[in-house]
RNA sequence: GCUGAUGUAGCUCAGCAGGUAGAGCACCUCCUUGGUAAGGAGGAGGUCACGGGUUCGAGUCCCGUCAUCAGCUCCA
């Protein structure tokens, strides 16, 4: 609260610092965030990065000036008055509620409409820092104007400033799109599009583990795998309701009236598995039916929104629905949280998960199915579920799928950026919509319920979050290279092809260096790859038979015998231990 | 899609009143047979993102396109 207090009189520090240098500038809104604040400005003359220096030396200024900030209170009409240069803040004004005290904050010749707190005087903002500037829609409606916005950030003290801004650095390190591309784990190129990122041989050996591991557990608990088109004619999706409302975001190909028409790219696994369960008839015996898919997904997402492997506009999803009756959908939402909760230990992130509970907004009937009654019903269930399991969630107004209310993991990347990572979805309408239906004991005709879930997520944004998270060092299991064999003179070179050809022989991913010159140099080389484990071998290791063995943190861990080290090493990667 | 910035060798970067591309590391060859990053000598590698324009002349100025980054909007 105090900081935030901090940062939001900071914010007001920088809209003085620039109306001082800016005249004509007219004034957005400028809160505190919660790693620091910004401010969205309307200038006349559109400023660049040389000009933040400017300001916060301005802001400076004025910190030293040791204005008091003081609050008063207008009436509307004399509120609308003094802000009368300020067409933002009329707007502002004028869609307060009746009655609705409107308050000012003071500090020297500069007035803001706000309503605090502040801190008393200028003097006490005195380590801040301007951090970038960017556009930001008036409001946040695309359809508005787009203002300038000024990031900083404050602290109390100039320690806490200067740590902060070390952490930022050392998150640049960390940073997955960085790091994932030193790595050799991903690449993009420019011929090959936006959103397109390529999976070089270590990436794609990373995936390849993840996904027969989670096909191989998602198996042994009771799903069954489809394997189901990467397109569909228009047809599929105008029963899905995605032709009429999400085509913007799909893929099409193909020509109206040519051959079978006009095709999309499938943007989700859904109605493909809905087509699988309606070949044939169902019984109230045959439920649940899981059906699981490691699923190729298309979305056409708008040109400035793809990052690194977060946001991709090709991915692979651990996709998935549970079809079932009511009286079973909590224990299959249970049984389908379970594996994800065993998928995030095994991976180490589950400490860093947080859980929102994603509702419909019942005034948006465009976005949401208009059955109310239905809605209240499946997120009773489903606040029901959440609070049976005990867990701790934030609920969200307007976040729900189209079909109904979900539950979103959430996961925050190096900065401090929200992104879901698995979600787990009741689904009260498509059954409906596409005619699944069931036989029932009593020999009626039932809808069943859909779980729509994954339980690893997307491959490529969790593998993001995994580089992030192990700065690039894999757990054993996962390193795209497990060992690295280097060989110390010339003289041990067979030694070392022969450690490799063992290794190799054993299923470990291992690389070989026989070059014997700058040892040092393919050491650190080999650290810097995050490589769990280098082996040396010189005329001492040849002599004795042992290899010497370094790890990636832990320096020097000693000599080893080989089929002792090759023991050590698989029951890493078994146990799948971090 | 919007606002702003960026795009020179595999990597990190230099070059800029517009005069025809450079360094370090990596890479290749030879010498050095070494002990925990960078020993010596030589070599190769660039349509300066792409396409137009201005100019006697463009990596350098202008316009467009593509890509990358920060943010907005949208989303797994």
């Amino acid at each position: 609260m105090e900081l935030e207090m901090l940062r939001h009189s900071a914010s007001h520090l920088l809209a003085q610092a620039v109306k001082r240098l800016y005249p004509d500038v007219k004034l957005g809104i400028g809160p505190a965030t919660n790693v620091g604040f910004y401010y969205d400005f309307d200038f006349s003359t559109p400023i660049t990065m040389a000009d933040l220096e400017k300001i916060e030396q301005e802001m400076t200024k004025i910190s030293k000036e040791n204005l008091k900030i003081e609050r008063f209170e207008l009436p509307k009409d004399e509120a609308l008055k003094l802000m009368q240069d300020q067409p933002y803040k009329i707007e502002l004004i004028n869609e307060l509620p009746e009655g609705e005290v409107i308050s000012f904050y003071k500090q020297g010749e500069f007035v803001d409409l706000c309503r605090g707190p502040h801190v008393n005087y200028t003097a006490k903002i005195k380590h801040f820092k301007l951090l970038s500037i960017t556009g930001a829609y008036w409001r946040g409606n695309e359809k508005n104007k787009m203002l300038t916005r000024i990031y900083g950030t404050a602290f109390p003290t100039k320690e806490e400033l200067e740590k902060h801004l070390e952490a930022l650095e050392e998150a640049k390190k960390r940073d997955h799109n960085k790091l994932g591309r030193e790595l050799g784990i991903f690449m993009t190129e420019e011929n090959v599009g936006q959103g397109l990122p390529l999976f070089m041989p270590k990436g794609a050996k990373i995936l390849q583990k993840l996904i027969r591991w989670v096909e191989d557990e998602e198996e042994k608990r009771g799903y069954v795998l489809t394997r189901t088109p990467l397109m569909a004619k228009s047809n599929l999706y105008k029963i899905s309701g995605h032709w009429d409302h999400y085509r913007d975001g799909m893929f099409i190909l193909g020509e109206e009236g040519v051959d079978d028409g006009l095709k999309a790219l499938r943007p989700m696994t859904c109605p493909f598995q809905y087509m699988i369960y309606k070949n044939g008839i169902k019984s109230y015996r045959d439920l649940p039916i899981r059906y699981a898919e490691t699923s190729t997904l298309f979305r056409n997402e708008n040109s400035g929104e793809m990052h690194g492997l977060i946001r991709v506009r090709q991915f692979t999803l651990s996709d998935g629905h549970i079809i079932c009756a009511l009286d079973q959908v909590k224990d299959e939402f249970k049984n389908a949280l379970e594996l994800s909760y065993y998928i995030m230990d095994t991976l180490g992130i589950r400490e860093d998960i947080t859980f929102r509970f994603s509702k419909w907004d019942p005034n948006n009937t465009e976005k949401y199915i208009n059955e109310p009654e239905k809605w209240e019903s499946t997120q009773k269930l489903m606040k029901e579920i959440l609070d049976e399991l005990g867990l701790n969630y934030v609920e969200a107004d307007g976040e729900a799928a189209f079909y109904g209310p979900k539950l979103d993991l959430q996961i925050k990347n190096v900065y401090g950026k929200e992104d879901t990572l698995i979600t787990i979805q009741i689904d009260f309408a498509s059954a409906e919509r596409f005619g699944l239906e069931y036989t029932d004991a009593d020999g009626q005709k039932k809808r069943p319920i859909i779980l729509h879930r994954s339980s690893i997520g997307c491959y490529e944004r969790t593998l993001a979050l995994l580089i992030e998270k192990y700065g690039g060092a894999f757990p054993t299991w996962l390193a795209p290279v497990q060992v690295v064999v280097m060989s110390l003179t010339d003289r041990t070179i067979d030694e070392v092809e022969k450690v490799y050809a063992e290794l190799k022989a054993q299923g470990i991913a291992v690389q070989k260096d026989t070059r014997s010159e700058k040892i040092g140099y393919k050491i650190r080389e080999a650290q810097v790859n995050k490589v769990p484990y280098m082996l040396i071998i010189g005329d001492k290791e040849k002599e004795q038979g042992v290899v010497s063995v370094r790890g990636r943190k832990d320096g020097d861990l000693g000599a080893f015998a080989l089929d002792e080290f090759i023991k050590k090493i698989k029951h890493e990667i078994e146990t799948k231990a971090r």
